[in-house]
DNA sequence: GCGACAG
DNA sequence: ATCTTGTCGC
């Protein structure tokens, strides 16, 4: 059963490049089909928000991911999976994607129910070629995605005001590719950007129910506490 | 050419 | 990401 204009996840892992140069024409190829026009599932919607997280052993050549599900409204755990792979792709900025989809992607087919939403470590949009992780993992699962990441990359951005919620654009050149989002009071903000089929002003708004108590965001914490746990385990 | 650069 | 002790503070 053909879907026009689908593109196949298992086809896209089967042709997964492997030079820097294939990389970024992939993201080039797959960029035009991450939706932007969505505003997405509204905080507290009723279902999961799935937080995806990888951690390496390069001396080992292992990669351990793990995706959280946590309930989008009281945000508690309520279901968590593991993947361990071979590290298939060095790192380099703007191509982390290809070094931790193919985990996480295990990684999230063995939750008992499809998220709502997934959110990732790093950016969607706000990238070289507009084009991150959270973006091509969206386009790859359907899903929707939210990037959160803890460093402004190579983007600029003017301090978000002291309170917690506060926001100010992270820029590329005149582009506004993100935000600067005040999750704690007295904490760094962290940079939050859409993935696929979600706005930013909503991207926003999960980012800041989530990070409840900490300066991230309660999907991330438990996945990175997982990933680390299931890569000692390996 | 050099440095910076999500994780 | 990862290598890594103690320490200041709630």
């Amino acid at each position: 059963m053909d879907t026009p204009g689908a593109l196949s996840c298992d086809d896209e892992l089967r042709h997964w490049p492997t030079d820097e140069d294939q990389a970024r024409a992939v993201q080039d190829r797959l960029r035009s089909s991450a939706r932007l026009d969505e505003p997405g599932p509204e905080p507290g919607f009723e279902g999961t928000v799935v937080g995806v997280d990888v951690a390496y052993d390069d001396a080992r050549d292992v990669v351990a991911a793990a995706a959280v599900a946590l309930d989008a409204r009281t945000r508690a755990v309520v279901d968590e999976a593991t993947a361990v792979g071979q590290i298939s792709f060095p790192y380099v900025p703007g191509l982390l994607a290809f070094r931790e989809i193919p985990t996480v992607l295990d990684a999230l087919g063995r939750l008992a129910r499809t998220p709502g939403l997934v959110v990732c470590d790093g950016y969607g949009l706000a990238h070289p070629r507009r084009f991150g992780l959270a973006s091509h993992l969206g386009v790859l699962t359907g899903l929707p995605t939210i990037g959160v990441a803890k460093n402004p990359f190579t983007f600029r951005y003017e301090p978000p005001g002291p309170d917690r919620g506060a926001t100010s654009p992270l820029l590329d050149g005149d582009e506004e590719v993100g935000r600067a989002l005040r999750t704690q009071q007295g904490v760094k903000p962290v940079f939050v950007s859409v993935g696929h089929r979600i706005d930013l002003d909503r991207a926003c708004a999960h980012t800041l129910h989530l990070a409840a108590r900490y300066r991230l965001p309660e999907t991330t914490r438990a996945a990175d506490a997982l990933c680390r746990r299931a890569l000692a385990d390996a």
